[in-house]
DNA sequence: AATTTTACCGACTGTTTAGTCAGTCTGTAA
DNA sequence: TTACAGACTGACTAAACAGTCGGTAAAATT
């Protein structure tokens, strides 16, 4: 019954099956089930509706990730932890995570205010630095060693996307590669 | 001289700036120097521009690292050799680094056959498994070993694009995490 | 030399699209 | 019971757009 959910919800779906520039208002109010000005009425331009959209994805990211960490014993259980919980949002969250996927490489990444990306990077590059200082990780610049990380858990999530694994398969493969991640930065 | 070429190549630099859709064909016409109807003479719509750039890049990417590939003497070097390239390739390339970036997370990458995908990747796949049949490269599929070292060299360019480095500074950087890389996959 | 094919032009069009607007409906609070 | 606010509607419009077409001129083929 939230309209403005339903709005991003038939927005998401339909941006990863055309393309943000594919998909024309109209349609994503009419799956929506809303008249189409009920979609200006939320969103002030088609633009503000993605990345509101994104923002809103973002958002929900990063409720589960804190959600799902607990306080590990060692350093690796929480890189590895972590690793994991990104892994599992992707696989659990295709669409959003396509859509992500999608809008980095676009234009519109360019009105995200680099200010807040920093901002919620703040947290992991806090950790790689204790993990640099207690000489676990490699001294390499923290948003290097960030990039391969979170390039690697990108991969991953492309392969798993485009493979159908069995679930015992999936969790072997996400220990295995996070084993190869560890090897890399230590 | 080329109208053809001018049209792809006024079309990677808008595509990349205003994305593919928020580039109408009228002005990539017009950026080319060339009359509006003559864009639909060399291609037929304007879908058919958007992958026949993507094509032309390839090709061009595919020549470079062939001409960037000796022989030589270890297979590590042989390995470091192409991780080296390709990473240049993108610093050399920009433009079509971007576009080829935003074409694959796009609806229009599932109009590419997947046999022509697979014919490509065949020689790195082939030197992966002599890799693993000598006992160098850990024995993981080789598909997942190609991702994690892809989506390594694009975390890579990402980074490097998005920070000024002096040459020597670059290389460092690329020979580091070229070690980096190798100790994950052996 | 005659004929056909190809490269190229740019004005034009039918359609699609983002966004508007005048107004209805529902709740709520004075 | 009236007054107001905000959610919501859908017909509408002005602009933008992909693609067409009738035509010229040069090159290639006969």
């Amino acid at each position: 019954m939230d309209k403005r959910k339903q709005i991003l919800d038939s927005a998401l779906k339909l941006f990863v099956e055309y393309g943000f520039h594919g998909t024309p208002t109209s349609l994503i109010a009419k799956e929506a089930g809303v008249a189409n000005g009920t979609l200006f009425h939320y969103f002030a331009t088609k633009d503000a509706l993605v990345i509101a959209l994104y923002v809103d994805i973002k958002s929900r990211m990063a409720l589960y990730l804190s959600e799902q960490t607990g306080t590990q014993k060692t350093y690796k259980d929480t890189i590895r932890e972590q690793y994991i919980a990104s892994v599992y949002w992707a696989l659990e969250n295709k669409l959003e995570f396509r859509f992500t996927e999608q809008f980095k490489t676009s234009p519109f990444f360019a009105q995200i205010a680099p200010k807040e990306i920093e901002e919620s990077l703040k947290p992991f590059y806090d950790m790689l630095y204790a993990g640099i200082s207690e000489k676990i990780i490699k001294p390499q610049p923290v948003d290097l060693l960030f990039t391969l990380i979170s390039s690697q858990t990108f991969g991953l999530n492309q392969y798993l996307l485009s493979h159908q694994f069995s679930k015992t398969k999936q969790h072997q493969v996400i220990s295995d590669t996070f084993e190869m991640l560890w090897a890399m930065i230590t």
